[in-house]
DNA sequence: TTCGATACATACCCAAAGGAGAGTGAAGGT
DNA sequence: ACCTTCACTCTCCTTTGGGTATGTATCGAA
């Protein structure tokens, strides 16, 4: 059976009606921006800068803690085009760059703050999760 | 300058007192579930589940959209190992199985709903952004 | 005169993510 | 005797993520 006949996706649904009155196009800017959004490295930044306010470039790295200087630079950029931060150069030297959040990266922070405490709340619990689940495959 | 002079990571604060009340190792606890529930499959898949109640494989795939077999199946045995969704599997031929949320995934669920309506209140402001910053780049 | 500080850019490399396509198995329809 | 269905698994293969090392500019201090 040839799943892939279509364009790329495996589940030929061509011939069905998805939902009703959902736009593709939205639901495709969202997923877009979920999936740049919903970044482990663009959490954890938000994250720092939400809790110290203005961070010049090596601090957030530090507050960060393990992020290489590559990914630190390049997710620090991506959050600067999507708007999310703001970045200041003060021409003196040695250099010095300040990053703080803009009013949106505020807001996303606020909307990611829900993920924060879930996490804190049932990391045991998934813990518990992954054992039994092992189990269940050691077994069975 | 050698910067990886320590163990991995570049900024050496090795002799800087890091925080002070936090506990290190339910920091790395919480970033590691943020690390894999933070993932667009997860996200996504999880919204599909909210959306519809009980789904089977291959509907999962539908409504998700654009997901390959493979990082559905993947995606899903996670999930469950997590214990973000129950897999109910029916003994009968062809096979019959099917995918729902447990407590914990709809709860989750609902810590992510303020990133989806983020991402939907923001998607505009996001590709002026987007527009901004790059047309700053193309000037100099 | 060389060093060190700062905020990167660049190049090289490896590992993981993820897509495409084929295969599987057993029952029921034609 | 064949085809179809479903929920996968398996094997390639390409793309992306991400670490490491090094370079750069400039100024003041040692």
């Amino acid at each position: 059976m040839a799943q892939g006949s279509a364009a790329h996706n495996i589940f030929d649904w061509t011939d069905r009606i998805p939902e009703g009155p959902l736009d593709p196009v939205l639901q495709a800017l969202v997923r877009d921006i979920i999936g740049k959004v919903a970044d482990k490295w663009t959490m954890l930044i938000l994250e720092a800068l939400e809790e110290h306010g203005t961070l010049r470039f090596t601090d957030v790295g530090r507050k960060v803690g393990d992020i290489s200087q590559k990914m630190l630079t390049k997710t620090l950029r991506q959050m600067e085009a999507d708007g999310l931060v703001e970045r200041t150069v003060h021409p003196v030297i040695p250099p010095h760059v300040d990053y703080q959040l803009t009013e949106m990266g505020r807001s996303l922070g606020g909307a990611f703050c829900g993920v924060w405490l879930w996490a804190e709340a049932h990391h045991d619990q998934i813990e518990a999760s992954r054992k039994a689940f092992a189990a269940r495959q050691a077994e069975g």
